[in-house]
DNA sequence: TGGAAATGTTAGACGCGCCTAAACATCGTT
DNA sequence: AACGATGTTTAGGCGCGTCTAACATTTCCA
């Protein structure tokens, strides 16, 4: 494997804190990708460094770093290359939902294009992955995630579907998993009583059609 | 990727260069390891004796490598990932199979049992990859390559069906499919007249059957 | 608003895999 | 049996990514 997979896999955790946190397009600060990386953090000093002379971040010392533009479209590819082969893993290997992370994290550092725009076609184009999250196109652009909103933001006595889960480690998909909860269950609103209040703020839903649920 | 890639990457070499040369168990130079690997014979020496202590190899110093037991059921096991990524890329993805050698090579270091056996059953087991080359068996041990016989060993005049490659470069590999020649292919009498000698020794063939051939 | 506590960066070192240059074995020749 | 040609290993150094320890900045609170 390529000698930049470290280079990768920060500009990942750069997106991925950048995204997760509330307030958008922040400074992300470098501890906390050190501990999401589980490196220390005079490591990430370093690699941001590295990452600003290639164009990918900026960084602002004391404040932390960024992607840049050009950064920023290469971390989506990552993605798009974690989430396709996630559901690789999943669709057509018959994995656990919470058991291919580790594995992604491998296979997403294959370096071939090529390979990628095979996959996505023989998987048939998915928009979203086993956990719910979109896909990004090879553009970079986000197949629109559909009507799904966080659980949190919905009336708790409403009845819905599970669409997704935002930033699930696996620890917490496997207890999901553990408690009947994947892509497509059903909720009641006993379910959703009974749930971790942490919760509601990771499940995508959306209300349940009172129509037809079959399958 | 992991730290490991070079070890395994030495360790398939000389697996692959102890099975090519004619005399059996005999010990590869570190000077052929190192073309082969493209790097210069002291870093192979520092590799071998890296195996060596890991007791995957032993090293006659002056005079060669060779594997341990221990080291070649890990070399297996190597073989037995390239071959199946090959195989999926080929049969699935729908690549030429002159074209899978590289990405098979970074998808062979991923590192999962689990995985490597999912995707063997995904497949349905096969015994062989797209060049003809046996898969190894979890334990190590090959399906027996059924009657095929290197195209040099056989009269020239005898028509016959490809079965194999052995060794094929990506190069040669190419050459041979810009003639048309690929696994099930038939070679009549005239064809055979025309291919390089070389290739007599690198074809598996069987002898074509007299009866039926359809798709 | 000043100074301690928390946070982040620089300095210096290490392990790994690679390189070049130099020393060293081996082998075929005479 | 000694020599030179060839092949192989040892010595020493480099780049990369990591670490610990020391230093700098920001934040928070009295």
């Amino acid at each position: 494997m390529s000698r930049s997979t470290q280079r990768e896999d920060h500009l990942k955790a750069l997106y991925a804190l950048g995204m997760a946190q509330e307030g958008e397009s922040d400074w992300v600060a470098t501890t906390q990708m050190a501990s999401h990386l589980g490196v220390k953090p005079p490591s990430v000093t370093a690699m941001v460094q590295v990452l600003t002379e290639l164009g990918w971040a900026e960084h602002r010392p004391y404040h932390g770093a960024r992607l840049t533009e050009a950064g920023q479209k290469l971390a989506l590819s990552l993605v798009r290359k974690h989430r396709l082969w996630e559901t690789f893993l999943v669709d057509r290997l018959g994995f656990d939902w919470d058991e291919v992370h580790d594995i992604a994290e491998q296979l997403e550092h294959v370096d071939s294009v090529e390979l990628v725009e095979r996959l996505d076609a023989f998987l048939g184009h998915p928009t979203t992955d086993p956990h719910g999250d979109p896909i990004p196109k090879p553009d970079g652009t986000f197949h629109p995630r559909r009507d799904a909103k966080l659980l949190a933001t919905l009336d708790p006595k409403r009845p819905c579907v599970v669409a997704g889960v935002r930033g699930g480690d696996d620890h917490t998909l496997s207890a999901m998993k553990a408690k009947g909860i994947g892509l497509g269950s059903v909720l009641t609103t006993q379910d959703i009583a009974a749930l971790p209040t942490a919760w509601l703020h990771q499940l995508w839903v959306h209300p349940e059609h009172k129509t037809d649920e079959h399958g």
